[in-house]
DNA sequence: CCATAATGTAGTCGATGACAACAATGATGT
DNA sequence: ACATCATTGTTGTCATCGACTACATTATGG
């Protein structure tokens, strides 16, 4: 039978991979470290050894949303051609998608309190948000945006796209619109953009 | 001595008070029911009388925030003169305000994890709403936005304010760029409003 | 003024996260 | 080879929590 040897070989990362199954299907809240071990076939101390702590374990999946989060985005950028607009909406696209199909855990990556400034997880976000920087630069050479600082300027950009997802997942609106919420966005976002002169 | 009678008086109105703080200061995660009744002065099992679940305080405490951003939002644009920019720029201001002084709350509010489709909650939340789709009205009569429905048209800027306060409760932005953010945030959003013809 | 509902109390159960003491395994240096 | 030591898992324990039950006290109104 599968005699499973004493150490497991790969715990932190099965934990990992159990624990992102969970806060998908129920929540951050329902993630039990005991549970989790149960799960991967483990007595409910051997967590302990990877994550000294509940937020630690959470730290570690919010670092590993935002690498999955970068490589999406980036993915869809790349996939979308050359040209700036369909490159935004493709990249506006794919952040949606992502935001509502983990819903949980992008509140687990925004969630702030993280424990310490923890530099691998502040890498990951910046690598994550890197995509959306060279995306608005394009955008300002190619003159569809105003000059400025990019990260100022795609702030509100940003803002908006993440605050779109909130309201899906927070239920107000229903997920048929999210498609012609996000189009409209970022018509409106473009039409309020263009230099004036 | 403060001889406490055998019966509170009115546990539920301090139960959700108490409740209100300690979200404020520690988060929602850091609310216990046991730990609220200590802090009232009342035996652990006191507060089920009240709430039959963890989950009815906090939908009521969904409930009441509801009806504070509501009072709030109308009170900031009723203080603000007739002229539709200034009540628009007072209540988003009055808005993000709320959603970073009492982040944790709000984010209850959106969680749409609540119990039953809950009437209460959703007349609360329609209450603070209609402050928002009186706001775009006024605007669509002034001319300075787009005609069609309100709600559509106002969906892309309630998720943009939405969005910024996320970006700031999350500690991606700081507290010190909300204001210019805001600002620029409307700025944008009237421009990419103003009717083409 | 009494019956009954409303409200609080006390005790218990199973689950959880954190911790400590101990056991098995793997790595390293000689 | 092999002894030593760091890794990684296991088992047991503790305090706390939410939910539930049986019981006590107070309020209400017929």
């Amino acid at each position: 039978m599968s005699e499973r040897p004493y150490h497991h070989g790969n715990l932190r990362t099965a934990l990992l991979a159990e624990a992102e199954r969970t806060v998908r299907e129920r929540g951050v809240d329902e993630l039990s470290l005991r549970e989790l071990a149960r799960a991967v076939g483990v007595s409910h101390g051997a967590p302990r050894r990877h994550f000294s702590d509940r937020q630690a374990l959470l730290d570690a999946l919010a670092e590993m949303g935002f690498a999955r989060l970068g490589a999406e985005l980036r993915s869809a950028a790349d996939g979308a051609g050359a040209d700036f607009q369909p490159r935004l909406a493709a990249t506006a696209a794919a952040y949606v998608r992502f935001a509502t199909r983990d819903a949980a855990l992008l509140e687990l990556m925004f969630a702030g309190k993280h424990r310490a400034p923890s530099g691998a997880l502040h890498e990951a976000a910046e690598g994550a948000f890197s995509v959306l920087l060279e995306l608005i630069e394009q955008g300002q050479a190619e003159g569809a945006l105003e000059p400025g600082e990019p990260e100022r300027v795609g702030l509100v950009l940003f803002a908006t796209i993440q605050g779109i997802a909130a309201l899906v997942t927070g239920g107000i609106v229903q997920a048929e619109q999210l498609e012609g919420l996000v189009a409209d966005a970022i018509a409106h976002f473009l039409r309020g953009s263009r230099m004036l002169a």
